[in-house]
DNA sequence: CCCCTAAGAGACGCTGCGTCTCTAACGGGG
DNA sequence: CCCCGTTAGAGACGCAGCGTCTCTTAGGGG
């Protein structure tokens, strides 16, 4: 009677469930049972694939979020670009809670770094807008080229507060801030076209 | 035969057990019953003062770590200032590893204001700054006046690090970074004294 | 068509939760 | 100085979920 699913097909199943899971109840009430009896299979099925519900957790992520992005096309100009780039986080952001994130960074430490940087393309915007002559030069300090992603990424761990339910409005916002406000004049300040040595104007 | 605690004295060496299996074992492995067994004494003695683990972690943090700081000495400039404010935090931050601040915040996700910022101080800071000469006002964006605090912040979330494994050589470079290549440049684009409108000198 | 791998199902022992019950130490009010 | 109410200290209880294990049987590769 029952036709067993096998291999890809019960794999993406079990994915596609847990993610449902996360989002009902959260990643703190994530169970293994709990997936394993709405997937209608064995937890041995689950344990024969991931050690435990963080590595279940971070596949299903990985699987309904699909492969990170590869490049990012020329908007025209140093803010449009690093826009671009805020934006997208912002959209794989939407699925990450607080809670969310918190919940397994705090269960596996070294994940940190599947979120953090990606610099290949940060540097080729870098390039980009030094080869339009927006800036003098394009190698800036790491933690000034992470920034504005940086800032994103603490911003997505604070309070209750969730990407989802920010408008779109708010969304803009709070880019225009870290950009205008932070990330622009810094970057004017330590490779400006008026500044062409690349020394901040004060000591 | 056993002289029994009460009051004051029982809730410190309740406190003290749980911050000491916090540094044992980690938050991850804090248990409620863990604590009673390690100051002797029955579960409900700790359910009556705390609901769970999380306000217990909040309360034996708060308990050997003492007050909050409430005012920063001037130190004699706007650079000195803000060390001296990041050199705090990094003392209390020696305490958090990432491991804990992760776990506290997927369970109660309103704690991160307990962390977040004073900004009594930072304001004060900045107007001492503005009021020797060294910046124009001291009107900045709050994004701007938190930017070293929130980065900090966010570095004690990263990765596997712990400030208390951080020489103190790498500590005081971590925040010259900060200093010199972020914030300073930043502030002096924003209201240096050769840019008196506070506009930065690009777009 | 057969056989071996793995799916589906659930039992098992364990840890920790949060509630409850019980006894007796302590200390404040008389 | 004693008595009584509060609450410390101890542990039993039922529950949820873990991770391991065993068992039966579907179904795909050879």
């Amino acid at each position: 009677m029952p036709s067993r699913r096998r291999g890809e097909e019960l794999e993406a199943a079990i994915l596609e469930a847990a993610w449902a899971e996360i989002q009902e109840h959260g990643y703190q009430r994530l169970t293994i049972e709990g997936v394993a009896a709405r997937v209608q299979t064995g937890k041995q099925v689950l344990y024969r694939r991931w050690p435990n519900r963080v590595h279940l957790a971070v596949a299903a992520i990985r699987h309904v979020l699909g492969p990170l992005v590869e490049t990012v096309p020329d908007a025209g100009s140093l803010r449009e670009d690093y826009l671009t780039v805020l934006r997208l986080m912002a959209g794989r952001a939407r699925f990450y809670t607080p809670e969310l994130l918190h919940g397994l960074l705090s269960e596996m430490p070294g994940l940190h770094d599947f979120f953090s940087t990606l610099p290949g393309f940060l540097a080729e915007i870098l390039r980009r807008a030094a080869a339009r002559g927006e800036i003098t030069h394009a190698d800036l300090p790491d933690r000034v080229i992470n920034l504005p992603l940086d800032l994103v990424r603490y911003e997505g761990m604070r309070g209750t507060r969730n990407w989802a339910t920010l408008a779109e409005v708010d969304l803009e916002k709070f880019f225009a801030e870290i950009l205008d406000d932070v990330f622009l004049p810094l970057v004017m300040a330590l490779a400006g076209p008026r500044n062409p040595e690349g020394r901040p104007p004060i000591g």
